[in-house]
DNA sequence: GCAAAAGTGTTACCACTACACCCATGC
DNA sequence: GCATGGGTGTAGTGGTAACACTTTTGC
């Protein structure tokens, strides 16, 4: 930390930039959605990619993150601050940002609600199958597979999950949820009978009325136990 | 990214610094050990703490992490690059540095040996349990349990251990790491028997003669059978 | 009554745990 | 031969996966 008493190379008093960029995701219909921003500048003008911004000296990353999200997608700055965000890793390759050395920490953002995006501002919610491989600018394809690792990783032993449906929801909803994060197809009756039985979600009432055209059986309404995003003693999917 | 055309505050311009710290471990008679650093100078002059650079502009976060080791401990250059290096979290607390705002990304190595370090130097390998909590200074303690917490879950679903053990190892070698990582005691036969029935590890010979001192049946050498650090497909401790 | 959606039960299988017992060596 | 450390087997238990079946609604 002590700079040396020789005259500094610029190496030594150069510094990286810090940035932080955003995944913020979203459950609609059995699909995530994640929020991207149309860049309006060079380099990349015109492309989709994860909303970002250099972190101020005065700001915590997480104070930073919302930041980005409230500035550049034109998100309400009170949805912003309600939305779950925790960091997920730092990206550091250094030649990954053009216009010079940038090391950027990756969050993921979880929203219960398919947030209201500005419509003059450069946002927009992008199903994930609709975003190829390859097609992010920067390294963002990297950051946003990492971000779903991530999320898939704990999807398997905590509640997270809580965070991207309402308060109550149909067990059938809670398990499009799962598969769309997990990739494949669960049991209906073995995925109930375990979250009930581990205590995950319990009952929180029936839903008025049918869901479907042609009839069916009113479904009960569920809540997870817990509102804190906490570990489970095992895997349970 | 771009800078206002309005004459920029302070905050606007004023970056953080970006460092890393590194938790180097290394498992010695089913004990694990940190590499510490006693500190020459203030803040906290003499006390023990993990060793740390501030990264350049042109070197990765890794690269950063070896470099800290080398120089801050005395560790040897070619010691230090055939570590296993993982970032393990970023800590960005405003005010976790008295000298100013410094965002460190933590990381994790992994020794298979207690790698000499330099005699003159300030580096020492302390057993975990003799560094009590609140002890470090600056965050040193949330970043050393973040540390463990990391560990102990890489270790239910990856070979990790591998990094912390020779080539080739009893089988209670092997246990004793787990054992000490995971702070409670396992099933012997049942530890072989699945460790071996999911392929993680395989035989490699037998030790030649007895390990103790009053006899006892020479054991079996093992190995795993992957040399990368990678994930299974279930929890298997 | 029929189709659709949701809820429940059953069974076979597999994995995990705990424990006991057997084997090979030094002294 | 006995203590010690290492290796193996097994029975009981509990969780999981696959599947069939029942209930409640709209039309």
């Amino acid at each position: 930390m002590k700079r040396s008493q020789a005259r500094p190379t610029p190496s030594q008093l150069e510094r990286p930039i810090l940035s932080v960029d955003v995944v913020l995701l979203h459950a609609d219909r059995a699909k995530l959605h994640a929020l991207l921003l149309r860049r309006t500048e060079q380099p990349f003008l015109g492309a989709l990619a994860l909303p970002g911004v250099a972190v101020r000296v005065d700001e915590t990353l997480e104070f930073a993150a919302r930041r980005a999200l409230v500035t550049k997608t034109g998100l309400a700055a009170d949805h912003a601050a309600g939305l779950h965000l925790e960091q997920v890793a730092t990206f550091d390759a250094l030649f990954r940002d053009p216009r010079g050395r940038t090391v950027t920490v990756a969050h993921m953002a979880l929203s219960a609600a398919r947030l209201p995006i500005e419509p003059g501002s450069a946002g927009a919610w992008i199903e994930l199958s609709r975003i190829p491989r390859g097609s992010l600018p920067f390294d963002h394809d990297e950051i946003l597979q990492t971000t779903l690792s991530r999320l898939r990783g704990k999807l398997r032993y905590t509640n997270i999950a809580a965070r991207l449906l309402g308060d109550t929801f149909r067990l059938e909803e809670l398990q499009s949820v799962y598969e769309a994060i997990l990739g494949r197809t669960l049991n209906r009756s073995n995925f109930r009978t375990k979250l009930l039985k581990i205590g995950l979600i319990e009952r929180a009432g029936v839903m008025a009325g049918s869901t479907g055209a042609q009839g069916g059986r009113p479904p009960h309404l569920f809540r997870f136990t817990r509102q804190d995003v906490a570990a489970e003693d095992r895997e349970f999917v």
